[in-house]
Order: structure tokens, then C-alpha cells, then sequence
DNA sequence: TTGTAAGCGTTATCAC
DNA sequence: GTGATAACGCTTACAA
């Protein structure tokens, strides 16, 4: 049974010491062009490709990072995690994917494994797992940065839009068309801070106009085109007054309500405005289309990715500014009927 | 700058050799109570974790599996890797995620990083790029699963949905509502043996009904929504005769061809009969809901790890028998018009 | 430019 | 049950 060869089995074929296959892969220029070339002849004939475990040993670079993040089952991870990977890629570091599920034991635990994997550099989904996680990363001097929400006073690294500020402006919008009746459907506020920032936006513009929203309005909930069918019919059983308009948490959730207000009848906009969140595709193609809000999940994901590359070049850069969330009027919003 | 800890200093501080420090972690019961408790507690108060480039060197194992697949930006795949993740973590096995972007170049340098870190088990989507890759890893004794499609005349392993046998049957029951002509609107052949099987299953299932399908109407694209919609408009713009069905690629194309049908007054199920594929929540959600044919993609991920971990146990399992489809008939499939 | 040799941090074999 | 010690495969001063 042979075994998987050997930078010195390489060596032995190309008739060089090991020292000089190491420098062909890993400073080319070292060494002379025509014993480079035997050396990669011998590589290739041999099937070699440089052991991992041995190089991350010497080097003290694993060439690993990690993303922790709640769910894949959400496409805005997915597509967050498809952004890392290609940045990652593109430098030459793969990339080790763990999920949380919103449990802040599960967070640690995956925080701890993707360490003993030796991650260099970790991407954090929200910082909603308090102090334990960031103090681990810390203490063994892993760099981090915290994604989905910028936040001017963490105390940590942070990248994404400023949730509370964005659905103040949301909300904003709504008051200038005359809506004085809002409602909320969103995903749930616990360990997520995140949504507890575009809640609390929401609350506070209302406020400042001198509004608030009635509980029987506000409704949390998974993010599912289910969730926002029964989320109206619970709205709506709950009686008069009924909101004139809904701010959903995503466009799942919206065009859930869109459909259960077609079967009731409910006329959109005229009777109710919707407004979804993150301009998923099919934003544009309901009946009528959704206003929504687009957030540039990938270019999120590489900022993210290369402020991590940059502090592992031992650079400290500085933080990109707040992404900013863009509103995109469609038809499912119109001022108020009075 | 204090550097990380090590095992040895754990010992020190436990008061025992480096050795032991190993049993607690990896043989506890070969170490005393009592002593095994001082070892965690010194590991404990230094924040030490074992190092995973050292430990996979010594013990040729990296605890790490690898997942190639297209890409992330569409759903299934990210169910795919999410169900991957989550039994490979169970077992303490962390999941590099790489893609190929349906290119045979990317998808051998992706194979080739992941190799190159170690990873002790890759799953594949498809087997489109040939045998180079396979051959990589068999030479070095990487146990490799494909998913996405059964094959039983694979020379590899595979696991999935026998994909031209389901497409067969989701022709013959449009064929049995009596639809005799049939267009189809499916993702690219090039480089997706998957798709191929499907379009050659409609094809053959046609054939044996002594029908064809019109070159004008077989429609090959992206998966959005959109080209759905153009899909629908190129088809029914060449003009007479028009299909009577439409086999979609999956839902979302199924979505658009639905939404460019309303829009042009074409009557659903009445005047055209579509058919979607995967069964995504939306679905059952569309106007009417969609005819769509749904693939248990969490047990096929979960099938294909399971399959790996025994294999890097020493065993040789059986493969699974193919998964099967099942035809959810909803309101948008209905016997044709004659 | 190339070779020699000393790590890198852990596990596993072998004594005790 | 515990402790020395020799791998594990590679990189990198340092020497030639």
C-alpha cells in the first residue's frame, strides 16, 4: 500500500534537496528556471501537492478562515457566504463554513472547533453571542470582524448597513405618504440584535411623529411566506383600527402577506401598503411588485473579507463606512387612503 | 507578545507530561479521574485548544471534508452544504465549501486547495468534469461521493434522484392529461450531466409516445424568474403551434413563465399547463399554486456525509438506493384543451 | 543559488 | 496509569 508522497520523495526525483522543492512552490524565483522546471516535472509525475497539516506547522499559517453564521437555510447567508468564499479563494485561503442556529452555545462551540481547525481569520453574522466568543478569537489573536450591521459604538469591528437608521428612513417614507397606522412583521428579536435595531428604528421614527404602533400590530415570527400569510389573518382578526401599511422583516414574509391579501380581497395598495426587505428577485415580479429595500449583501461579504486579508497582512485598516441600504419604490406602496 | 499556548505548558501547569495533556482530550478514560480533572482545569485557565496543523500531522487526520459544488447563489445547493455541515459537525468534522462555477478549470483548482488542505473526504454536485478530478483524488485515497443524480453506470458513487427516469415520469403524466405538444425551459446542458438526463427523459418519454419536441420549443438558460418570462415570450412569439405544457427547470423559471402567462391573459391551468421542479416554498403560494416535483435535498446531503464518515471509518457501505422524486400536483397542471 | 538541519505542536509507541 | 521519545511533512535560518 503505497502512501501519499513526500516533498522528499520530490526532491529525490528531480535530484534536488527538499529545501529546493519547498522554495519552487513557494519562491519561485529562488530558484533557477530549469531545475524549477524539473522539480514541478517531478511534482506531476509524482501526483504531489503540498501537505497542509505539515506546511501550516512550519509556516504557522493555516491558509483557513471561518465564517459563523445562524443559518444556510436563509439565501442572504448563503449568497453572504458565497462572497467570502470568492474573496477568500481568489488569495489562496479556503474557507470553513459553521453555523449557529441562533444558539449562543452552538456559536461557541462552532467558534472553538473552526480554532482548533486553526482558522487564521473568522467573519462573525451579528454580535448577538455577547463577550465569550470575540474574547476567545482575541485571546489567541485571530482577527474578526462582525457583519450585517454597522455599529458606530461596538467595540468591535463591524460591516454592514445601520439597521436602526435604515428602517427609520423606511418608516420615514411611510409617514410622508400619510400612513399614521403601521404595523410590523418580523423574524424573531431574540439573540439577534440586528432585527432588535430595525424594530427599534421603526418605534422611533414613529415616535418622533408623535406615533406609536399597537401591539396587536407588531408581530414576530419565522421569515417564511407562511408566516406572512398568518401574520395578516392575526393582524386583521385582531380588529379595527387595522394598519393602512406593513413593514415586513423580508420579502418571504411580504409576499406572503401580498398573497393572503389577494385572497381576501385586500386591494394593494390601495388598501394596504407593503414593504418587504432585501429585494429578493421575486420582488419584482409579484402582482403588484414590492417595494422593498435592496442592501448590497456581496459586497458586504467582501469587504468583510478583505479587511480580514489585510489584517492578516498585519496591516490595521481602517473600518469601511456604513453600507447604505437603498429603497426601491415599487407598487405595493401608495399614500393612505383617508 | 505572549505567544499561544501549547500542550506542554498546559502540563506544566497540571503538573504532568505532555502525554497526558493528549489522553484527557483524546482517551479520557485512560487517565485518572482526578488528574484528568487538574489537566482541564490548566487547559482551561490558559485558554488552550489542541493545535490543529500538529495534531493532524501526527495523527494523519485533519478533520476536515471538502464540498465542490457549482455555486452557492442558488438555493439547493446551499440546502445541500447546510445538510452537509451539519452531520459532518455532529462528528466533529469541520466543512470546506469550494465551487467551480460549472467550469472544469476552477473546479480541479478547487479540488486541488482542498486537497492541499488536507481534507480527508470530498462530496462532488455532478460528475461534469471527468475523470482528472476523480483520479486526484483516488490517488490519494480521498473517499469522494457525487450527489445530485443516481448513476448506476457510474464508475463512481453517487447519490440522488435517478434524474432522466423522474423527467420520463413527469412527461408521461402530462402525457396522460393528454398533452401531446410539450415545450420545456431548462437550465444549460454544457457541463451538467444532470440537466442533459433530464432534457434526454422528456425527450425519450415524447418518443415513446411517438411525439417530439419543436426545436422553438425547448428553451435552454439561466434559472432567474426573468428568463422564465422571456422564455414564455420567445416560445409563444414562433409562432403556431404553441405548447399546450411547459416542463420548467425549476420553480423559479416555473414562476416567470406563471407571471408572463397572467400578464398576456393566457389562462393557467386552462390554456397552458406548467410544471416545476424542487418544490420550492413558493410553490404553493403562486396563482394558481404551482404543479412542481419535489427532491428530499436535506437527506440526499445528509445520505452523502453519512456515506463519506463510513468510509473514513474503514468501511465499505453500500450506496443508498436512488432517492426518489415525488410529482406534487397542484393547480397549475390540468388535462389539455382539445 | 542550493543544501543542511532545526524547528513547528501534537500523537502514539514503548517502557516503566 | 503515566512519562520519554520518536515520528508526522514542511519551511526557513544558516551555511556552503
Amino acid at each position: 500500500m503505497p502512501r501519499s508522497p513526500r516533498a522528499v520523495d520530490v526532491a529525490k526525483v528531480a535530484g534536488v534537496s527538499q529545501a529546493t522543492v519547498s522554495r519552487t512552490f513557494n519562491e519561485p524565483d529562488k530558484v533557477q528556471p530549469h531545475i524549477r522546471q524539473r522539480v514541478l516535472a517531478a511534482a506531476e509525475s509524482l501526483g504531489w501537492l503540498p501537505h497542509g497539516a505539515g506546511s501550516a506547522l512550519a509556516r504557522r499559517r493555516s491558509l483557513i478562515a471561518g465564517a459563523l453564521i445562524p443559518t444556510l437555510a436563509n439565501g442572504i447567508f448563503a449568497t453572504h457566504v458565497a462572497a467570502l468564499q470568492e474573496v477568500f479563494s481568489d488569495a489562496g485561503i479556503n474557507l470553513i463554513v459553521s453555523v449557529s442556529n441562533h444558539d449562543p452555545a452552538q456559536a461557541m462551540r462552532s467558534t472553538q472547533a473552526m480554532l482548533a481547525r486553526g482558522v487564521e481569520a473568522i467573519t462573525v453574522v451579528g454580535e448577538d453571542f455577547g463577550d465569550p466568543i470575540f474574547d476567545l478569537m482575541a485571546a489567541r489573536r485571530v482577527p474578526y470582524v462582525i457583519t450585517h450591521g454597522f455599529n458606530a459604538n461596538s467595540r468591535h469591528p463591524t460591516i454592514g448597513i445601520d439597521n436602526f437608521k435604515t428602517f427609520q428612513e423606511i418608516t420615514n417614507y411611510l409617514l410622508s405618504l400619510g400612513h399614521t397606522t403601521v404595523g410590523m412583521i418580523a423574524p424573531p428579536q431574540a439573540n439577534n440584535a440586528r432585527v432588535e435595531a430595525r424594530v427599534g428604528g421603526v418605534r422611533d421614527a414613529l415616535a418622533a411623529a408623535g406615533l406609536g404602533m399597537r401591539p396587536k400590530h407588531f408581530i414576530e415570527g419565522p421569515w417564511s411566506i407562511q408566516f406572512g400569510r398568518d401574520s395578516l389573518a392575526a393582524i386583521l382578526a385582531a380588529g379595527s383600527p387595522t394598519p393602512t401599511a406593513i413593514i415586513c422583516g423580508n420579502d418571504q414574509i411580504a409576499f406572503g402577506v401580498l398573497t393572503e391579501a389577494r385572497a381576501r380581497g385586500i386591494s394593494i395598495p390601495n388598501d394596504l401598503s407593503i414593504i418587504g426587505f432585501d429585494d429578493d428577485p421575486i420582488a419584482q415580479h409579484t402582482t403588484p411588485p414590492l417595494t422593498s429595500v435592496k442592501v448590497d449583501r456581496a459586497s458586504m461579504g467582501q469587504e468583510a473579507a478583505l479587511y480580514l486579508l489585510a489584517r492578516l497582512r498585519g496591516e490595521m485598516p481602517d473600518l469601511p463606512p456604513p453600507m447604505q441600504a437603498k429603497l426601491i419604490v415599487r407598487g405595493s406602496t401608495a399614500p393612505a387612503k383617508r
